[in-house]
DNA sequence: ATGCCTCGCATCGCGAGA
């Protein structure tokens, strides 16, 4: 099964690259950010024709998460995170989905820091924190995955001394995603590639995406059943390339199949 | 030290992103 996240930045914007790289990628389930689009505007038909069932959370002019499937019923188990009943962002989606349980995120920026965004950011990672626990040690494979706005080491950035002020790269931001981290999951892109120079966002200007000059912030962390399914993880880079381009790419998971004598669909 | 470029929403710039 093949396990995707990618932020689009604008659905609207964005949407003949997605059908594009769905029809090329072929991802089972995929969980999308920056839908940057309200609830009512998100093109259900269009992605349904694609061949995908969707559940979305949307909101005016930013945030908005979604998630994809082509490989059966959609069962939402949360949307929205738990510990702040106050928090309207729209920035978390959750579901099982062919035997799996789904956790699509959009943590938030941060930037500028110090400030009220910054802060913000900390709550809700402790909030994250919080409630990945509560997931970490189920028997069935977990797979949170999304733009997690945090580098984590230097070797996630073209250049790290020019991000030291960044919220992204803050050591209370890349603290706060090591102590998630340290509950027990695994992200699978340096599971799989420990030495390798992989950047998930290139900015769009200073032609960053031709010159490699990026940033690892799109995560795909796995409990350990899931861990155990794990065939590959990569980044797509071919969608960054396009015209009309997200500044983000996909990045994907492969996970075995548990029974294999019965294929999912 | 700042802006670069692009988005949605709305005008003829702004707030936000990272």
């Amino acid at each position: 099964m093949k396990i995707a996240t990618f932020n689009v930045n604008g659905i609207g914007r964005r949407l003949p690259n997605l059908l594009k790289w769905l029809g090329l990628a072929e991802p089972d389930i995929v969980v999308l950010q920056e839908l940057k689009a309200p609830q009512a505007a998100f093109p259900h038909a269009e992605i349904e024709a694609a061949g995908y069932q969707a559940i979305w959370h949307g909101q005016s002019r930013w945030n908005g998460v979604a998630l994809l499937s082509r490989v059966g019923e959609i069962h939402e188990t949360r949307r929205g995170l738990p510990g702040d009943p106050d928090d309207a962002q729209s920035r978390y989606i959750e579901a099982a989905v062919g035997g799996v349980l789904i956790a699509g995120l959009y943590l938030p920026n941060g930037n500028p820091r110090p400030g009220p965004k910054f802060d913000y950011k900390l709550a809700w990672m402790a909030r994250l924190d919080a409630h990945l626990r509560t997931l970490v040690d189920l028997k069935a494979p977990v797979v949170v995955l999304g733009d997690f706005n945090v580098i984590p080491t230097d070797r996630d950035v073209y250049k790290p001394e020019r991000w030291t002020k960044d919220a992204l790269f803050a050591p209370e931001a890349r603290a706060a995603y090591q102590q998630i981290l340290d509950q027990g999951w695994t992200d699978a892109i340096r599971h799989l590639h420990p030495e390798a120079t992989i950047y998930s966002f290139w900015p769009y200007w200073r032609r960053s995406f031709e010159r490699n000059a990026g940033i690892r912030i799109d995560h795909v962390l796995l409990n350990k059943p899931a861990k155990t399914l794990l065939q590959s993880a990569e980044v797509d880079l071919q969608p960054r390339g396009w015209e009309k381009s997200s500044d983000h790419t996909p990045v994907w998971v492969e996970l075995a199949d548990r029974n294999k004598s019965k294929p999912l669909k």
